[in-house]
RNA sequence: GGACAGGUGGGUGAGUGGUUAAAGCCAACAGACUGUAAAUCUGUCACUCCUUGCGAGUUACGAAGGUUCGAAUCCUUCCCUGUCCA
């Protein structure tokens, strides 16, 4: 068999700084004295990574719709997601680890963030069943059960070789009473720990980053107590999970403002599954670096794209003979060629590229807000930035 | 000219006396989507009216008649399409 290695460097040379590139760290850059917002950088062996930062989402080794060569190119992205659960069932994290590790088997020489199979335990919740232990799943697959422990997760995650490994979580639906999300939120606390102590065993060099995930539901004292548990793990980053998954848009906010303020000032703070593109404002307004979405990547291929000016639905009849582009000021591939009409062609011709478009164009639009956030904070302009952006989506945020 | 087989809503295609304004699929239209069981899913899809109800009325299964309490379904005639035979 032919020796594979991944080859970093010629991606890399660009995006290395002066630190020591084998360890993750964080480097704060700016904060905004009015609302809190921070602009930073993420250095991991796989390069750095500017923040405030969206992470699309590549569950199965793929952002769906697009090339590593787009995330690469057109769109710069420094860091993707990829998944525990999905990885492990299919193609198997020690294939992938035979093959060279994740970024290497998917042609991804930049950081990766892996999702340790909590948002499963949320979205497979007729397939899985809990207990203190770990999550008993049934693959969607086959059929076939496995068990996931705090352990067996960060184990996948090694194999896998990601930068950022995340501690396996329960992520619960929305509403529970107050009751069960202490006893879920205490059994995330304790997988937390088993995560962590597993982790602290199995990794030495310090290239490699675990974050615990604070939980809670939507309750504040749990999120705090969740938080300050969290802290005594001394984690080189933190997140925040659980968020969306059918609450009003206000309590996910409320949350983050509740745990937000109690993490390490020095580390990065991440908020899981987020969100649309107004909301995005909203989180880094109260001091959230790192965000992922599945909405630009999933809504692109439903026919729903982002736009500076509001959403267009371009599989609309109203775009039938819609000859201009979809964002007339987004300088996307999709937006400098193409026009509205033809992307409605596509979509209902089923045509495959009509996914790659789309979704090179939305994310497009996550990363321009991104870069303007990240931008406005480092000019210390952020608060007059949020201002703009409230008034222009008052509506969406109501 | 003869013998069969057929003609159903935008398309395809079920339905052989009443629960049929007519299955399913497709198309079309609208909506949903937030750490991806998603190139997925949901709804609408003859017209009119209102007290929006498993409401009322009108029109509709090639055309026109007929049988019947009741017809897309049975009968008669006609028109059209396909295949085969002359």
């Amino acid at each position: 068999m032919r020796a594979i290695r991944p080859q970093h460097s010629t991606h890399l040379a660009h995006a290395r700084g002066p630190y020591n590139e084998s360890v993750f760290r964080f480097e704060l850059q700016a904060v905004c004295k009015e609302t809190g917002a921070r602009a930073g950088v993420l250095h991991t062996a796989h390069g750095d990574v500017e923040t405030p930062v969206f992470m699309p989402v590549g569950t199965q080794a793929a952002v769906k719709g697009i090339l590593p060569r787009d995330l690469l190119g057109d769109l710069d992205a420094k860091i993707v997601l990829a998944n525990t659960y999905h990885l492990f069932l299919r193609p198997g994290h020690e294939t992938v680890h035979k093959l060279g590790g994740l970024h290497h088997f998917m042609a991804w020489p930049r950081a990766i963030l892996t999702d340790s199979g909590g948002f499963q335990v949320f979205s497979l919740d007729s397939l899985r069943k809990v207990t203190d232990q770990g999550v008993w799943f049934r693959s969607h697959l086959n059929g076939d059960s496995h068990f996931f422990t705090p352990e067996s997760a960060i184990d996948v995650q090694l194999a896998l070789g990601s930068e950022i490994m995340m501690a396996l979580d329960e992520c619960l639906p929305y509403p529970v009473s107050h009751e069960a999300a202490r006893v879920s939120m205490e059994r995330t606390v304790n997988w937390a720990r088993c995560s962590y102590a597993h982790y602290r065993a199995r990794t030495t060099d310090g290239s490699r980053a675990c974050f615990p995930i604070v939980q809670g539901s939507m309750f504040a004292d749990l999120r705090r107590g969740c938080a300050e548990e969290l802290l005594n793990l001394d984690a080189p980053g933190y997140a925040i999970g659980g968020l969306s998954v059918g609450e009003p848009r206000a309590l996910s906010l409320e949350m983050t403002e509740a745990v937000a303020p109690l993490l390490p000032r020095d580390r990065p703070r991440y908020a899981m599954g987020v969100g649309m593109p107004e909301e995005l404002p909203q989180y880094v307004a109260r001091g959230i670096d790192m965000m992922d979405c599945v909405l630009p990547s999933r809504n692109a291929r439903n026919g729903y794209l982002f736009t500076s000016t509001g959403r267009v639905i371009v599989k609309q009849a109203q775009y039938k003979d819609d000859p201009k582009p979809v964002d007339e000021s987004c300088r996307c591939y999709c937006c400098r060629n193409f026009s509205r009409a033809y992307l409605r062609h596509l979509f209902l011709a089923g045509e495959i590229s009509f996914a790659t478009l789309a979704t090179l164009h939305n994310l497009t639009r996550y990363f321009d807000i991104m870069r303007e956030m990240r931008q406005a904070i480092l000019a210390g302009k952020f608060p007059e930035y949020l201002r703009a952006q409230l008034l222009l989506h008052h509506q969406d945020l109501e």
